[in-house]
DNA sequence: GATTAACCATACGGATGAGTATGGAATGCT
DNA sequence: AGCATTCCATACTCATCCGTATGGTTAATC
């Protein structure tokens, strides 16, 4: 076991740095992102990160932009082609539900609103995400005010659990209890 | 406009000092709690607070007690006294909706959740507000385990609310539109 | 009104982490 | 091979913030 996942020795780039960041911000926040413990990470000094970033504010942004440009082209390309919304819907929540690994960055981001750099990133995403929710909820019969809130609550309990199950750790539930609250989410959200 | 909201030259006490810290976490997060700051907010020096307190996080462990013991005697107990469920639970969420203030060191202890001192205080306390709602949405007829599944729901819908609206600024919503927001939240996860 | 205890100011030490300066090692190009 | 460019190490400076030491000031008490 390496000090980093990558043994190799070669020599890093701007987009090691920037992935690394990503990945300690997913395990420790954004708080936690220091050039010097990146750097230790990744086995190299300071003398590397000054190279290829003018300061550590850069790096993060660098890291969101990342961040927000690979998140695009996720689970929502994929689900856009089912054309029945009521098929759709069911189908994004248990994905996502059962995807928890690429919302752990997100689960950080969440608690580094206070960050400015954070905000607008963190508005971008979600805004399209929402969007996409109000389009599904519209297309399936709701009207535009109804669909609007829908899609508001129902992204605001996603948010909401992945804050409270996911980096508080509560409520403790098991894997088919954690299925049956999805099922529940699906009856209770989605227009039948 | 003196530096704090309490002009009085009088001396303080170890309250003052967690009321501040409370404040001040409420606007600017946990991570901005510096005794140096604090002690220029309240017009003193360093040499006050580490008579009252023997260490930073003895005022934050203390802050968040007090904190936890204030919101004990909040709401929720005015809410209880009403029999039914179905009555109670609507002006449960009328009443959280238009008392944000208080929620203001919630929304900011959300963001604090990889601090240590901070998680068992917010367990305790989302714990015991998912307790009371399961056990309304219990009295109001729903079976036990959708009774556990809609607190969940419920409960993860407010975090999620907090987050979104209250610290990212999203969706920019007028008064109108958030009691409507407010009465969809009600007809769609209370039972009728 | 003198003494004691409660409260606060000033001045330090030490740790941490960002950013700079500069020289050295590795790699690509010719 | 020789050279320039890219990448990295070492050794600093500087600012911030926690905590300590110590002496001074206010308020209570007899």
């Amino acid at each position: 076991m390496n000090a980093s996942s990558k043994p190799e020795r070669t020599r890093l780039s701007a987009e090691d740095w920037e992935d690394a960041a990503l990945s300690l911000i997913a395990e420790q926040g954004v708080n936690a992102l220091a050039v010097e413990a990146l750097a230790r990470q990744l086995g190299v000094t300071k003398g590397s990160f000054y190279w290829h970033f003018r300061t550590r504010e850069a790096l993060l942004q660098a890291a969101l932009e990342r961040w927000e440009q690979y998140g695009e082209r996720e689970i929502i390309s994929q689900i856009e082609a089912i054309p029945d919304p009521r098929v759709r819907l069911p189908e994004l929540f248990r994905r996502v539900a059962h995807e928890l690994q690429p919302h752990r960055v997100y689960a950080a981001l969440l608690k580094a609103l206070d960050h400015p750099q954070v905000v607008p990133v963190m508005a971008r995403v979600s805004q399209r995400r929402m969007d996409f929710l109000n389009t599904a909820f519209t297309q399936a019969g709701l009207p535009p005010e109804q669909a609007l809130n829908r899609s508001r609550l129902t992204y605001a309990a996603y948010v909401g659990f992945l804050q409270l199950n996911f980096t508080l750790g509560l409520p403790r539930i098991s894997h088919e209890e954690f299925d049956h609250y999805v099922e529940h989410m699906i009856a209770t959200l989605i227009p039948h």
